[in-house]
DNA sequence: CACCGTTGTATCTATGCCGATACAACGACG
DNA sequence: CGTCGTTGTATCGGCATAGATACAACGGTG
């Protein structure tokens, strides 16, 4: 929305809902249960939402059934009785938020993404052969599959299927080029070296684009790769990072993932 | 559901779909580009899906409506016509796959969340005090807010309101305490020590948890906290950690979002 | 030129969800 | 003991979406 911050950045508006035993658990249900919590009833929640008071309760009658008591509701008694939002539907609503947070800063952070085939699985850490060299990455598959999903998405993934890498912004460590750090004092092992192209500063963020030369494999020409880095302004000060400058990169092979690219 | 890998790590099973111009993209639709992509046209793919074929075609045509051109269709000529996956329903095809990747992470990673208060705000940045100091995050705050959706998620945040950090396991860094680095050489600004709790290998990938001390607070008395940490067992090894160990724990402002904590 | 299987298009029907309405049950309070 | 506002429960109609069906248009192929 916004501008020309990023080529594409903010072009992934998403919608995201929890599932659990085939309920989905939406926008519009986090926004029934804030009001049952704000209104202390659900008839009056329904009638502050302009929707259906019988539907209401039916519908929170359908969550609990997937996602245990939620709703505390009492008939009868002082003001005619009335409901209070559980502790475990406070909890959903965290969850909710969670994902929501998730979602906008996937949304808000630009990514890397470059192409590149499974060298190596070991385990939940592939090795990945791109254009920069031999990143190390997770691949989702973390035991199971979304059932009522979708296709070949996710998933496992095996040695030789062409994958997306896909790094996000935020995970990505700006370095001088010359102070070097110790290899073994880190953890982050994903690291790659480039001229800083271009900063976008934001109020206290900056995003800060690195070329990053291709390797090179015989006559097979690649065209440059940028990669995106988040870091905060007082970083870039502190560095004293401006456009062509030699810098390292460095990330963690956990915050790496691959996604597995058809074709 | 499944068994006993993780003590919660699948229960945030989730949905995502993107949404542009109000028109939802979801699993069902990339099912159905997936089809039309295998089958060489939509008729075919409609009925290898066991779905109608005009309402297949219509919703491509409400899909593209919103999204441009995604499939090539054409009637008549060898063998009766056919459709092809345009290019940028492919790139669609991949927005969706990276966005089920980052959901499919964030239920499979652990995150450390905890409560605080907004210090202050600067920017993006936001500084929060929690139960361990000071800690400085984003918050989603991208600029504008979505319309359809909820009440009082994401947003902005001011000064003083209570929030939930959130810091994903995969951004925190590990470092031997004893070799401290040169805070002026990185750009990653959080950081806290602690002693290894707990260690959960997995086959490359470990779990380490780290309890931090709580900053003393007068007569408050606060439970210790846990952050998580996903790094590979490789480094586990590299750095010698085992339960007790001292570390010193280091994550990017950039990689911890703050979530409005209603109450 | 007829054939073929596909893309277009229109219409009818079934289904499911939501709002609207109505009524019984409840229990503290006056 | 009646009042009150709520929770429960059932039923009806509206609306949107999907399936089913039918038919016209298209353009290589034989």
């Amino acid at each position: 929305m916004s501008d020309a911050t990023g080529p594409d950045a903010a072009a992934g508006r998403g919608h995201a809902a929890l599932v659990e035993d085939g309920v989905e658990f939406d926008g519009r249900d986090a926004a029934l249960l804030r009001a049952v919590d704000a209104a202390g009833s659900v008839a009056g929640a329904a009638s502050a939402l302009g929707r259906s008071r019988a539907r209401a309760l039916s519908r929170i009658e359908t969550l609990e059934d997937a996602y245990g008591t939620l709703v505390e509701r009492r008939r009868g008694g002082e003001g005619g009785g009335g409901s209070r939002l559980a502790a475990s539907g406070r909890d959903l609503l965290d969850r909710y938020d969670r994902l929501q947070a998730v979602l906008a800063a996937t949304a808000s952070v630009p990514e890397t993404v470059l192409r590149g085939t499974v060298e190596a699985i070991d385990g939940e850490i592939a090795v990945v052969d791109t254009a920069v060299g031999a990143l190390s990455g997770l691949h989702g598959a973390t035991g199971d599959e979304d059932a009522g999903g979708d296709g070949s998405d996710g998933g496992t993934v095996a040695a030789g299927d062409p994958v997306q890498v896909r790094i996000g912004a935020d995970a990505v460590t700006v370095n001088d080029a010359a102070s070097e750090v110790d290899p073994d004092a880190t953890s982050a092992r994903n690291r790659l070296t480039g001229r800083v192209s271009r900063i976008d500063s934001g109020e206290t963020v900056s995003t800060v684009r690195i070329g990053v030369e291709p390797v090179d494999r015989g006559e097979r020409v690649e065209a440059a790769v940028e990669v995106a880095a988040l870091i905060t302004a007082e970083s870039v000060g502190r560095l004293g990072l401006a456009p062509g400058d030699r810098v390292s990169l460095r990330w963690k092979a956990t915050a790496t993932r691959l996604v597995a690219h058809a074709e």
